[in-house]
DNA sequence: TATTAGCACTCAAGAAGGGTGAGTGCTAAA
DNA sequence: TTTAGCACTCACCCTTCTTGAGTGCTAATA
């Protein structure tokens, strides 16, 4: 029996036991619900009643004499029923206005200033992902000699990020042939994806390599360094702190911390708010990731619909204020999108 | 009376109970202590030991009828009469090595690995302070015309820093313009520090307003803001979930989570080793940063004596096995001093 | 004089027992 | 269908008792 299919009633006393247990913590008996409940009922009726929604995998007891614990069902239950997103109070939209208005001159800030809002306004462990940068669009390419055998080259996306690495040449290349590269690479280039990018100069090195054109191969060598770029993003975490706080058992908040620790993992994590738009919420066992199976994410993604750039969320115990919380990464995810779409429309 | 007018069986008392409790985290009682003492005394002598060595404050009792804790005083003793540093094994040198090689590449990589290296050999948590950008040498500078009213600017310092950022103009330059300024800037403050160069900025801005002359007020304007770089610098930590397993004490371990997550405040940790070259460590309350006060913190700088870059260190407990730990801080340090150098040659 | 043996004392930690209260399931009455 | 009543369960808290590791002090010993 899903969710959907439950009477009015019954829907009604398991969305209190849960409102209840986010509240207090504790497990929830019959006489407390009988008095915050809307409807009338007795004790016995409603424990009759949380009697089948145990029965239906919605509630747990801890043991024979507590009251009940929402299940992972129960609460994927509540949030999918609550109405509509609640609004963000005025005061936190502020904060999330200007907090992300100030530092959108510089990705790296940004992007670290929001992990910390997200940390300090839910109060639990705040994860931002970088636009990752193959998947991004060329805005400039730029290579500078260092020396001898050195060029150093920078790349700058449609969305602000900087990429920077020092190539090794085979061979001496003099400052302005390196300006020619730049120019012929901008002129063609930009705006294109970085992936496709590097696919068209793969295809055009495999192509020079039979007609032996030195200088257009040394161009294509070049290139192909220049654009070989890191599959993984960059990720921020802020508010681990708060782990320790959330959940009680020390194996728990151990392993939380080390997977938190391993940036890989929380790519993966974000990831899958790619392949729906919107807010996107994993609740305890929805949750792929072994050690996230006691907590909620709640994520969404930043960037267009056409121009998907990276996400952000929170990571917290399954036991989370969702109305309070998800209409926050909402809009702090609306919000960026904009500080980041500002000066990318500039140029 | 300090720890060096004590008697010789005094102080082999003292090193036994600190390296006991180091093993075990167990307060250490007479009767074991002489089980493991070279020299054979009854455990009534060693009571009376340890009893003058807790007058003198050297040791502490949990309760009347437990064995005896080591205060900081005692660590401190105990690693000031650690008679040569231990050598690093093999094996691990070999660990240090290969990672900091692999990575030399990338400024930023090579850092986040080497906290990642420390956190993994110590088992604690890992601290690395990125070169400060602002009392590096320029190595390189480069200006680059995004649009009519933005430049982007590239600066890249002898350890291999990277900094950029863009600079809005007030009027439209050609990139002819600025590429005569980077020429120019490169030419004459190329292996100066930024700060001087700042400084000598400056001056200049001051003269130039008098002359008025628009072109150089130009160069002077734009130059200023390329070199109005960040002060403090990128920290990188790594195993904060260690601190879980070190302290029983939930609300220390969220003290410390919180702190770690304030780079500021790690900066201002390892700031304290510029005073001295070397290893240095602090005990307990020899930290100055209240939340730190119930760990140890072994750091060590890297870069030349007269060229001083950041520092690298570990935070743990004072129950810390001192012996195996600083000697990897110290060895850590020194690959890394190479690591960066290399490149630096290179150039 | 320094060391040791002996002894009474202390106290954390763990086990055992009992009371309390919040909660349950079941049954029978409304 | 709902409710009242009742017996039952069990975590939690409090107290009490025991155990054992460890101490300080004193007197005997080398």
């Amino acid at each position: 029996m899903s969710a959907e299919e439950l009477d009015e009633r019954v829907k009604e006393i398991l969305s209190a036991v849960v409102a209840n247990y986010i509240r207090t913590a504790e497990p929830v008996g019959s006489r407390a619900l009988s008095k915050v409940l809307e409807v009338s009922l007795s004790p016995a009726t409603i424990r009759n009643i949380m009697a089948d929604l145990s029965d239906l995998g919605f509630l747990e007891q801890p043991h024979t004499s507590a009251g009940r614990v929402p299940t992972d069902k129960a609460y994927r239950f509540y949030v999918d029923s609550m109405v509509a997103a609640n609004a963000v109070p005025r005061n936190i939209q502020r904060m999330i206005d200007t907090t992300l208005g100030e530092s959108s001159q510089d990705l790296e800030h940004l992007l670290a200033n929001t992990t910390r809002l997200l940390a300090g306004l839910t109060r639990f462990t705040g994860i931002v992902a970088a636009p990752r940068v193959a998947r991004s669009r060329l805005k400039m390419i730029e290579f500078v000699k260092m020396n001898t055998r050195q060029v150093f080259v920078v790349l700058i996306t449609q969305s602000n990020m900087v990429h920077n690495k020092i190539i090794e040449t085979s061979e001496e290349l003099s400052q302005e042939f390196l300006n020619n590269v730049s120019e012929y690479l901008n002129a063609h280039f930009s705006g294109q994806s970085l992936l496709g990018i590097r696919a068209r100069i793969m295809e055009s090195l495999a192509e020079e390599k039979e007609r032996y054109d030195r200088l257009l191969a040394q161009v294509a060598r070049l290139s192909k360094k220049a654009f070989e770029l890191p599959e993984s993003s960059n990720v921020y975490v802020e508010g681990q702190a708060n782990i320790v706080r959330d959940f009680a058992d020390l194996d728990t908040v151990q392993r939380l911390l080390r997977t938190l620790e391993e940036k890989i993992s929380i790519v993966n994590i974000l990831d899958q708010t790619v392949q729906a738009t919107g807010i996107q919420i994993f609740i305890g066992i929805e949750n792929s990731e072994e050690a996230l199976q006691d907590c909620s994410v709640i994520a969404a993604q930043y960037g267009t619909e056409n121009n998907f750039l990276g996400a952000i969320g929170v990571i917290g115990p399954t036991r989370m204020d969702y109305p309070r919380v998800i209409p926050i990464i909402d809009y702090t995810a609306k919000i960026l999108t904009q500080a980041l779409r500002g000066p990318l429309e500039a140029s």
